[in-house]
DNA sequence: CCGCGGGCCTGAGAGC
DNA sequence: TGCTCTCAGGCCCGCG
């Protein structure tokens, strides 16, 4: 799935389709995604005036009229796509935007379609339906199911070394593992951990506790950690994401992000770093890959 | 409380 | 061509 990078883009993608315009119709074409969806889905959103787009971590939220906001998650496979021929079947809007052509979704798997006043048509797809939606109320967002005991946007100020330390100290768990939890930080993904911790230099299997001195305080590796997860994760967002298998921006184009891994995906592939001879490894962390060169990550 | 493994789904790609 | 196996940007739950 889309990280925090990628939903970002799609977020900026979508949002002169959606920010400020009302939600003509909503065609839900089955009861549930990853969950059930809301009570009476279609018909509370049809007419709902979207005040502003927003994101939390990996969320997108649409803040409504009257008080509500639609969240979405994108899961691994979820897709957005925008097109602007409004009351036209998919099949036939292909014949007509190159755009939905280039993005290659099995319309099979449009689960969600939200036809904006104005005519743009925001169709949601996504056929490992790991991606969910739900309504909340607006005052206490924070505090919903999905955002209660969530860590801080790492693009925020909330986020910084002491903050990290004060979460690390004592915690045994591995640095890769520590830092995919998002009660710690809200929003890092696999790619981008192994990214981070690379250019960092640290080790993915070393403690969390390395962050952090007896007191509490920031070591000199969380010092070094945190301004490179915001300098990869800005990097990222300027690239407009990554692409792999599953993910395109709204408008159908691609991120190329992907292009300046130095370690994920890369197992085998000799190192980046000059005058480094060691090659990637990858290794299996909680059930998920992890790449790291064991030379340059200590 | 903590860490791990399994499960949720479908599709792509590798290997036979 | 087609089968079988592994793997995939996430997250939740139950187990020990």
């Amino acid at each position: 799935m889309p990280e925090l990078p990628e939903v970002e883009t799609v977020r900026r993608g979508l949002e002169p389709a959606m920010s400020g315009r009302r939600i003509a119709r909503l065609i839900q074409r089955r009861p549930d995604l990853r969950f059930p969806l809301p009570e009476r889905f279609a018909e509370r959103l049809a007419g709902r005036r979207i005040e502003r787009l927003g994101r939390r971590a990996k969320y997108l939220l649409a803040h409504l009229d009257g008080g509500e906001v639609l969240v979405m998650h994108l899961g691994m496979s979820g897709r957005f796509t925008v097109t602007l021929t409004p009351d036209l079947r998919r099949a036939e809007r292909s014949l007509v935007g190159e755009f939905v052509h280039a993005t290659g979704t099995d319309p099979a798997h449009d689960h969600v379609v939200l036809e904006m006043e104005g005519g743009a048509v925001v169709t949601y797809n996504d056929p490992r339906r790991f991606g969910f939606m739900d309504i909340v109320a607006a005052d206490g967002l924070d505090d919903c199911r999905h955002f209660a005991g969530m860590g801080p946007e790492p693009l925020g100020s909330a986020f910084n070394s002491a903050y990290l330390a004060s979460r690390a100290q004592g915690r045994t768990t591995d640095l890769k593992a520590f830092l995919l939890d998002q009660r710690n930080i809200a929003g890092l993904g696999n790619i981008y951990v192994c990214e981070a911790l690379f250019r960092s230099g640290l080790s993915p299997h070393r403690a969390a506790s390395c962050l952090s001195d007896r007191k509490a305080r920031p070591t000199e590796r969380c010092e070094r950690l945190v301004p490179t997860i915001r300098q990869v994760l800005e990097e990222a967002i300027a690239s407009g994401g990554s692409t792999l298998r599953d993910y395109a921006h709204a408008d159908g184009s691609l991120g190329y992000f992907q292009h300046s891994f130095k370690v994920y995906g890369r197992e085998g592939e000799l190192c980046v770093t000059p005058a480094c001879t060691a090659t990637i490894k990858r290794t299996v962390q909680a059930g998920r890959s992890t790449f790291h060169c064991t030379r340059c990550q200590r």
